[in-house]
DNA sequence: TTCATTTGACCCAG
DNA sequence: CTGGGTCAAATGAA
């Protein structure tokens, strides 16, 4: 009996991970769901009802719980996105460890389990993950590729119908600057380099490339490599203890006078801290003198704006870097 | 004056 | 050596 479980436990536990996966990928979706749910619930209410879009409370309300379900949503993702990349070859190998398990025995030591990526279609476009799998070995459409170089792990082409006039990608969400554009080689095209807006303040990895295909000019492929770190930073952010609930019991010795707080906690811990006053309640005074009093709007407009100019952030930034050198770990 | 874009030069992997 | 990617000065728009 005990060997039976022996040789069953790393399949059990294969199956248990499968199932744990589903069931995370199920939770964010349906967080996903809700949050567009809610989305489109302030959009009606925003277009029909005139004096909802002049009643900051209910804004506020609106778009913190918005931005709560979709932070869920991708907690969930990040927790599956672990989970994956955490090779299930090594889940078995721990499992069949000291099992005994002949089933075990031909497993290679040091190969880890690729998952390979699906073709997902998009809404306007169809996307492809580059694995380090080789092209030969991915599976779906073949994908124009005329240079001789090998395509970077990680990099996520979409291909997206292009604006008859106009030269650049449709709107995806983030801010873009151009920094090249070059001729390539048996292209009729000349193709685009774009990093994200926040690379130098905030040392956003977010980079693009748009080219037009030469056999559909109506087509453009855009290609991402880079995570943003801008907007949803994985990295858990420092806020001061003394900023910190918690703070008493914590800052006892003296050191490691920094706590980590969840993403989502992220917005309401800047708030707070961005409009202390001169005693440390709710109005930053800074070296200069003058006082930091942005507004929440502003703020999130200089972090995530999707305008051109900088000013206010550079503003921001330069004024309270000493602060932001804690929350940013780019910096 | 500021900021985004353009463009030629340079770097470096293949 | 070649070609893709990046840098930075020049340019133009607001």
């Amino acid at each position: 009996m005990t060997s039976i479980f022996a040789v069953m436990y790393p399949f059990l536990l294969l199956i248990q991970w499968h199932r744990s996966s589903a069931r995370f990928m199920e939770a964010a979706l349906s967080q996903i769901l809700d949050a567009c749910k809610l989305a489109k619930e302030l959009e009606g209410s925003l277009l029909f009802q005139v004096d909802v879009a002049s009643d900051a409370h209910y804004l506020l309300g609106s778009c913190e719980e918005i931005v709560g379900a979709f932070n869920r949503a991708i907690q969930g993702l990040y927790t599956l996105q672990n989970q994956s990349s955490c090779s299930v070859q090594m889940l078995l190998m721990s499992a069949c460890e000291g099992t005994g398990n002949p089933l075990c025995a031909g497993m290679p030591a040091q190969r880890s389990l690729e998952i390979q990526p699906a073709v997902t279609e998009f809404a306007g476009g169809s996307s492809y993950v580059y694995s380090a799998a080789s092209s030969a070995q991915r599976g779906g459409r073949c994908l124009v590729q005329k240079s001789s170089k090998k395509r970077k792990e990680g990099t996520l082409v979409k291909l997206v119908p292009a604006h008859p006039n106009m030269e650049n990608a449709p709107d995806d969400g983030y801010t873009w600057k151009k920094y090249g554009q070059k001729v390539i080689l048996n292209s009729r095209f000349q193709r685009s380099y774009y990093h994200c807006t926040h690379k130098n303040h905030y040392g956003c990895k977010g980079k693009k490339k748009v080219q037009r295909l030469d056999d559909d000019p109506s087509t453009l492929e855009v290609t991402y490599c880079g995570a943003h770190t801008c907007r949803t930073s994985p990295t858990p952010i420092m806020i001061p203890n003394e900023l910190m609930p918690s703070a008493v019991s914590n800052s006892k010795n003296g050191e490691n006078n920094m706590q980590t707080v969840a993403p989502e906690t992220t917005l309401i811990q800047l708030r707070n801290w961005f409009n202390r006053d001169s005693s440390n309640r709710y109005i930053e005074q800074m070296q200069g003198g003058r006082d930091i009093d942005y507004s929440v709007a502003e703020f999130a407009d200089a972090m995530f704006n999707s305008g051109s100019s900088s000013s206010t952030l550079d503003v921001i930034f330069t004024q309270s870097q000493g602060k932001l050198q804690a929350l940013d770990p780019f910096f």
